[in-house]
DNA sequence: TGGCCACCTGACTAGCTGGTTAATAATAAA
DNA sequence: TTTATTATTAACCAGCTAGTCAGGTGGCCA
């Protein structure tokens, strides 16, 4: 066996331990917050040792940076993206949908991320303020593109892209709220589709692209 | 002094101690949870000392409770009510701009209602089952009146409403986020007027009714 | 075989937490 | 004034918290 091997084959164990962890700890974050979920709560959802859990992070901020990561990382490769060369009609749909699909497969996701914001985003203000502001800002010039040139009615891009965040999201955030207003104790493939096609219907309706 | 009034000033000091550290709980809460807002940083923020908090609430879950039942109680109050009389127009007008004003004006309200839902409900579930669940049922049908009519588009009703909620409160509840992205230091007069002018014009024309 | 190193974990601790208590002050009633 | 009630608060405590540490185990290579 190589050095290379050897060097990949105890980084597996680290990966995978790593992982365990932070799903776990993804959990306990949104059932009970920063300061509720316990080193300890991890380290029983996760079944391992408390020592054990300190053992691959030094403390329990690390593990929570590391959550953030992980799940901002895995969210922006699930959104896709708007893309320029498709139209507003489509762009609009696909991203739409992706967000949808995400906010249903992946609440827990959506939920750390809102919780952080709410309070105040001490861990995320770097994130918004460079990358996603300049998300906000190309998109928004190129929806006043499609508005410039007819394509779409006169709508405030960036309000836009708020109004499509908050309106999928809403689904993974508030989902116990949902359920229970809709008296469902799950949610179904249907569900997802249904969504998909009342917010493209009403949304595209409203940029007047139907 | 009668009775009626002694009984009256008494509580006068309950009633204005107890508000004083609702405020300060609240803002607590928000920014540090459930379990990380400790009985004696509410006490700090509302410059009493921690004895006197557990005075006047037995424990930190009934400052908690209270905390909920005072903001829900403001909040309902501000919203009004969607008015059958009046027409889809006017009646989701009037409606997207009260919850717009709301979520400006009392984001702590939105927060504090938001971070309850996402970590599961616990102390709100018995609110939207009863309350809340009936109030969509009678929007709902009012909603599906205008579209058997023709007044509306057929949009699913209680998506709509989740709709005009989610995108209103994310004016609150993000407020954080949306400040960073358009490089603000705070929100001002006209920025209220302009959300409500933006989402009122895209949510009417989706409904069809522009 | 023996040495190295990543991995694992029980036992411990300093500090903070919610909550109690008991003694005191302020206020109003008789 | 006396008395009763309410308001206030310092001091205290049992339990939990994050984080440390010292002593392991097991696999791999020379």
């Amino acid at each position: 066996m190589t050095s290379a091997n050897q060097i990949k084959k105890t980084g597996n164990i680290r990966a995978k331990s790593k992982v365990k962890i932070l799903i776990a700890a993804r959990t306990e974050f949104v059932l009970q917050g920063y300061r509720g979920a316990t080193v300890q709560s991890i380290a029983d959802r996760a079944e391992l040792p408390k020592a054990n859990i300190l053992y691959y992070f030094k403390n329990k901020e690390n593990i929570y940076h590391a959550v953030l990561e992980h799940t901002l990382e895995m969210w922006d490769e699930g959104i896709g993206d708007i893309e320029a060369n498709e139209g507003p009609k489509v762009a609009i749909e696909k991203f739409i949908a992706a967000k949808v699909r995400m906010s249903f497969k992946h609440p827990e996701a959506s939920k750390i991320y809102a919780m952080e914001i709410i309070q105040g985003a001490q861990h995320l203000k770097d994130y918004a303020r460079t990358y996603q502001r300049q998300w906000v800002r190309e998109k928004a010039k190129l929806f006043q593109q499609w508005i410039d040139s007819g394509e779409m009615v006169n709508v405030d891009p960036v309000h836009l892209i708020f109004l499509i965040w908050s309106a999928t999201q809403h689904y993974a955030d508030f989902e116990t709220q949902i359920l229970t207003i809709m008296n469902r104790a799950d949610f179904e493939e249907d569900d997802v589709e249904q969504v998909i096609d009342f917010l493209c219907d009403i949304i595209l309706r409203g940029c007047g692209l139907i």
